[in-house]
RNA sequence: GCGCUCCUGGCUCAAUUGGCAGAGCAACGGACUCUUAAUCCGUGGGUUCCGGGUUCAAGUCCCGGGGGGCGUACCA
């Protein structure tokens, strides 16, 4: 297929061969030795001649003066070229410059009488011409900017053009990257070993979700995309790797919306010898080196909201708070009742089962008030198969969930290490499956029958958290290419 | 999946009740040797997402499709 063709592309085109008939490479290999811009900006005034490269931003023409403003990842400087100052060639190659463009200078660098740090280009060679138009966005004396590209389809298809003129964005991904930085440097500074669990799985387990579906060929089976590393990594605890973490990418094969991608990268940790208890620190610690590496202090701002990061956070245990916003004993009704509530609160006619009207019901009462960092504690032990129950309540069990603005950013239990009622509610949960009728993964519990030391364990989304110390409204503004569908 | 809503030159947006598709930036030609949203003069650029329908007349109304956004549902 040959490139699309309008009236930019051609014209560039046309600059593109005129410069290779003045014997030009417009894609010449090596680039020569250069400072990045901000050195420049920090050097100032001198008579030194320095170079740099970047890509061509703005353009003022005055005749045989021309400014342009070219910009590198470390910032944005003027170039003010003048005919005199260059030999012919230059001059002409300068005609069949555009924006976009990624040119190095050389020059001394002045001030001009506006006040304004600009190098007095001597050389300017062409690194990369651009056939492409991008799109121009200006930003006025008062720093407003104008005609800024926000369609998100545009933005999430064409994320280079994202990256190049939207700070924010940029500046987004730089802090998410830097926050994935920070939770490994936390990690592995305290012992933690990271390690590679499988995609691919045979099993798919650990969570509650559908699971993307492939076929192994040579193998003739279909196998599966993993929906959480939970089972892996607690095999590696019963092998002795007692602090385990894999950060890595999820998939759910489920509905995509605001909070939800199905493609999403989750941090989990194990970790023995210690509780949910010890969990809710990591917890803590790990925001607290996050929202660091992302430049932000204690208190940041989401969705309109003062989040204060400063631990401890808040303690909401699951039942006694769901009797207190409700006004009723909840967790003593049976499912009948429970589904009439639901049905009357309009969250639904046909749940039937009673965790997740539990769970219904504390989403409606509870979860819309957990602004602030929260660990909803000690959850029904229907809605959490993999968690060790408390002693003296075995309805309950040591399990949270942590919440920020009502997004829920962690969930973690005090694990489950029993064999046999593993192994018990693993199977009578596959056997209620529509899906994978009677499938358990034995070799878990293999591991657990071997036996795994008492543990904590933590499972941190990732983007979310990213989306709360970025204020980022949607997943996908933490996600550098989120799934869209196909065009046309 | 369902509901609401949006889709107009490269980008950001106009177009009254259905009545000649426009502007700014960008591009092209010209003037201009300190500008910075440079300025001034001139020029070109449109299958209004796609396909049907109603109408003398459709960017606008109706039906179907595609894509996006928001909400909702599913989501231990």
């Amino acid at each position: 297929m040959a490139i699309e063709e309008n009236e930019f592309i051609v014209n560039r085109l046309e600059k593109l061969a005129g410069i290779r008939e003045m014997s030009i490479a417009p894609y010449p290999p090596h680039t020569p030795e250069r400072l990045p811009v901000n050195t420049l900006r920090a050097t100032g005034e001198t008579e030194d001649v320095l170079s740099t490269s970047g890509r061509i931003m703005a353009k003022r023409k005055h005749g045989k003066t021309v400014f342009c403003d070219i910009a590198d990842p470390t910032g944005r400087i003027q170039l003010f070229i003048n005919k005199k100052n260059l030999d012919e060639e230059s001059w002409e190659l300068l005609g069949k410059m555009d924006l976009g463009d990624i040119v190095w200078v050389s020059g001394a660098l002045f001030i001009t009488r506006t006040g304004e740090l600009s190098v007095r280009v001597v050389t300017l060679l062409l690194l990369t011409k651009a056939v492409r138009p991008m799109p121009v966005v200006k930003t006025d004396a008062d720093g407003e900017v104008h005609d800024a590209v926000s369609d998100p389809d545009f933005i999430y298809r064409h994320r280079c053009i994202d990256l190049m003129l939207n700070e924010d964005s940029k500046n987004r991904f730089i802090a998410r990257s830097r926050i994935i930085s920070a939770m490994r440097s936390y990690l592995d500074s305290d012992d933690f070993l990271e390690v590679e669990t499988p995609v691919l799985q045979q099993i798919y387990g650990g969570a509650a979700a559908d699971p993307f579906v492939s076929h192994y060929n040579s193998m003739d089976e279909d196998c599966y995309l993993r929906i959480a590393t939970e089972l892996y990594l607690k095999r590696l605890v019963a092998g002795g790797i007692h602090r385990v973490y894999e950060i890595g990418k999820d998939f759910r094969n489920e509905g995509v919306d605001r909070t939800h991608s199905p493609e999403f990268t989750q941090l989990e940790l194990y970790e023995a010898w210690t509780d949910y208890n010890g969990m809710m620190t990591r917890f803590e610690e790990i925001v607290q080196a996050a929202a660091k590496a992302a430049g932000v202090g204690s208190v940041v701002n989401f969705g309109g909201h003062e989040i204060d990061l400063t631990p401890p956070f808040k303690r909401v245990p699951f039942v006694p708070t769901l009797h207190e916003k409700s006004g009723e004993n909840l967790f003593d009704w049976d499912a009948a009742k429970l589904s009439a509530l639901a049905a009357k609160l309009g969250l639904g006619d046909d749940i039937k089962d009673r965790p997740t009207l539990l769970d219904k019901l504390f989403d409606h009462y509870v979860t819309p008030g957990l602004i602030q960092p929260s660990f909803v504690v000690d959850y029904p032990v229907e809605l959490s198969p993999l968690a060790k129950q408390k002693t003296d309540e075995p309805r309950i069990t040591e399990r949270f969930e942590a919440f920020i603005a009502g997004l829920e950013l962690a969930n973690a239990f005090s694990e489950q290490n029993d064999p046999l009622y593993q192994r018990e509610v693993l199977e009578n949960q596959a056997a209620l499956s529509q899906h994978r009728k009677g499938v358990v993964d034995q070799e878990f519990l293999y591991a657990l029958e071997v036996g795994m030391p008492p543990a904590g364990g933590l499972g941190i989304g990732v983007d979310r958290l990213v989306m709360v110390l970025t204020d980022a409204m949607s997943i996908r503004d933490t996600i550098l290419f989120p799934h869209l569908r196909r065009e046309q």
